[in-house]
DNA sequence: CTGAAAGCGCTTACAG
DNA sequence: CTGAAAGCGCTTACAG
């Protein structure tokens, strides 16, 4: 599958390949006849002419491929970034690397390096938890890259987020204003800041006259977790909600509800972070913290074509508001 | 962010460029002694070297890259799939290039163009109605390429299916033997191939005795043609079977069924296709029909490494069997 | 309006 | 054991 070349059409046509490049990158400023212009347009076509974008970058040091790092993209959180990601670069032209890091650092590393000697032009990345080195190498050499949906404390790169205080402290009050006589909150025992940020947004909401408990999983084990955590903590003879930071956590959950025939929201009251179809497949429409990811999305994309093209790292943030769907789940 | 080439290591380490190259890609060959072998590699540490793998390519004709056309890398199955191909396609030292069809060919085409562009060695994809052309083109050049979860008819790739007919066949007389009154065929008016294999190895085994229907839906609009469907089809009288022929649908199916209170499988046995997280969060644990993913990305990646490295296009469908994991939901 | 030439960062056959 | 040189397929400043 010897693929034409520039100089194939050059050497047909009877030009030479610079005048080829010419035509074919329709650069305005350079004036070439239209019988030559014809002509290579027509030996390209015939000739099947496809452009070798791996000889342009080196040339240009231009690759228009973007990396994304995500934790793991079958995961349905990332999978919908992913899409959402996919269309906006390639409306600027860019083509997708994935990869999965598996919320290891190691694999982080092994990916940030991948991409980078693949040349990528920036990266989109949800960093895992000491993936900081990692990171800060890049920074380092000044190569763009923004974060989405996660960040690092004390790593300064521009990112998108969401309000994750903010919302959980809403979740809260919305919650205690019903009355409920215990309330858990069910996250991770992780550092990652962004889901601290939910943890402590309720934290510091909540009111001392709600029995408060927290149920806290590892980031690899969660469905045995939350059914452990469930089972030692859920007491139906009280008014309860249930707050679920994940939409991992929040299937595992659900799921534990359904094996338990324990009703929703007659038994318990429910919220959910995250919009998955699984939900939907749920006795009781469930209320879920939403995420703009379409906006997200864009905005990452926008962060790192701008940077790409003047590289400023001045750590700022965007912050996106979720909002919660109130459904039938709290009572 | 300039960054450092063999060049520079050359220069600083005083020795010539071809010099780097040998040591730095440990070739067995040739014997560099190891003061200079040792001095490169500190060298290389030092001034933090990164190697350009667009330059290797270029001078290689091998990019390492592999395209991965999917029809939406948001659907639970796709994601699933991407997922499993990214860690087969790692071991090898290959990285994915991701993007969706959208079920449009036009869309499809310029992915494969773009791919193509960027020079990956060789894609896997899922392709889609009217692709044919697109695809043609590449096995024209000797692409490799290679299919997976789909086919086309009377396009000759290598490519990995299931047993598409074959399962539906045994899902038909397992339902048959259950005595159904009546049995819903739930699936897509398309001309995929090997949704129309799942279709006729249903018709190819249903008994006359039972009352057969079929809803077919576009692939665009799924949710509100299931509901319609159901709505002008399910008659609870009859002791009746659903069998819906991919996730989606499955997963709308459920929706209408939950929505209606309509239980399973007391009013309503149910089978569906794909396994999805969703369907976990039904009361009832859904019967349904499992790929074998994990084998079908091994051996997609298989078949398109060995196809890089000799190109044979034997038009080679390699099959694995589906599996019924019959649960609570039929009776 | 068109072409010769340099160069992007690599690899490798060849020579010494 | 090491280096000079060609070449992968492009782009572009420069010259004519």
């Amino acid at each position: 599958m010897k693929r034409a070349s520039i100089k194939d059409i050059a050497r047909i046509a009877g030009v030479s390949v610079a005048t080829v490049s010419y035509v074919l990158n329709k650069k305005e400023g350079s004036r070439i006849s239209d019988t030559t212009r014809k002509k290579i347009f027509e030996v390209a076509e015939t000739i099947n002419y496809t452009p070798n974008k791996i000889a342009k970058s080196l040339k240009m040091s231009k690759s228009k491929l973007l990396g994304l790092i995500l934790a793991d993209i079958s995961n349905d959180f990332y999978s919908s970034i992913a899409r959402c990601i996919e269309d906006e670069a390639m409306k600027l032209g860019y083509t997708l690397l994935i990869g999965s890091s598996d919320e290891t650092p190691e694999k982080f590393k092994k990916l940030t390096e991948l991409f980078s000697e693949q040349q990528v032009d920036g990266m989109i990345v949800a960093p895992v938890v000491n993936s900081d080195d990692a990171i800060n190498k890049l920074i380092k050499e000044e190569y763009p890259i923004v974060t989405i949906d996660r960040y690092l404390k004390n790593v300064n790169i521009p990112g998108v987020v969401i309000n994750n205080t903010e919302i959980s402290e809403y979740i809260c009050s919305y919650l205690t204003e019903k009355k409920f006589e215990e309330i858990i909150y069910v996250g991770y025992d992780t550092k990652l800041p962004h889901l601290l940020d939910r943890q402590e947004g309720f934290d510091k909401r909540i009111s001392s006259a709600v029995n408060y408990k927290k149920v806290l999983t590892g980031l690899h084990n969660i469905a045995e977790e939350v059914y452990e955590g469930l089972e030692n903590n859920l007491d139906l003879s009280k008014k309860t909600a249930l707050y679920f930071s994940s939409n991992k956590l929040g299937i595992a959950g659900l799921r534990y509800l359904l094996k338990h025939r324990i009703k929703v929201p007659e038994d318990v009251s429910v919220i959910a972070f995250d919009e998955t179809e699984a939900y939907r497949l749920f006795p009781t429409e469930i209320s879920f913290v939403q995420q703009p990811l379409m906006d997200m999305a864009k905005e990452a994309v926008r962060l790192i074509d701008s940077q790409i093209n003047n590289y400023i790292n001045d750590g700022e943030k965007v912050i996106f508001p979720a909002q919660l769907m109130a459904k039938d789940s709290v009572r």
